[in-house]
DNA sequence: TGAATATATGAGCAATTGTTCATATATTAT
DNA sequence: ATAATATATGAACAATTGCTCATATATTCA
């Protein structure tokens, strides 16, 4: 397939993403729907800093979206592909 | 959804493969089909030496397939799962 | 056998990554 | 105003990564 080196960039700097078992899990719990950087952290075991360091990253690659509602920010999923992603990796994983 | 430490570890590690821009070129290019570790790295512009090293790591997460013929070696997608998360990936960067 | 070819591998090094800790910003409550 | 809460951010540090270079292994050919 041809492939520019920006798209190659690009695909690997998604991938990269969700290179990390941190986000995996974070994404992994933002799946049953919108929750704040605390639950996710609480959620994980993780600190504050840590999750709100990986969610950056994340928001930065458009996986996740932000919403601030008061003090909180409530963090989803940003589309489907992400989902989709995720579970067709864990087919992969599961059938290794 | 409910994780295992296990999955999310595995799953970063399948991601992980997927993350670096010189894997995604070498992918790319199997897409099209079957290829010598030295066509690759002449169609990349890749020594042999980073190519072979970068094909251990996609062999170890079964993403590639490598069948010996005499003293070359022949690289392809080891399943579907593979295709399937690159273009899925590619959409998600086209559409960002 | 010895030379040439194709690939694999180990060591070493610069660059990147994920965390912690301290601090900053923003919002709410008193 | 001050204090408390929720999140974000920068610096710093250990750990990991992807490459090069040298060398090893395997196969073919003369």
């Amino acid at each position: 397939m041809k492939l520019t080196e920006l798209k190659a960039i690009q695909l690997a700097e998604l991938f990269s993403s969700l290179s990390d078992a941190s986000r995996i899990r974070i994404i992994a719990l933002l799946i049953g729907g919108e929750m704040s950087v605390r639950a996710i952290a609480d959620g994980l075991g993780m600190t504050e800093s840590a999750v709100s360091h990986q969610l950056r990253g994340l928001r930065h690659m458009h996986l996740v979206r932000a919403r601030k509602s008061g003090r909180q920010v409530f963090y989803t999923l940003d589309d489907d592909h992400v989902s989709r992603l995720f579970t067709l990796g864990l087919d992969h994983v599961q059938h290794g």
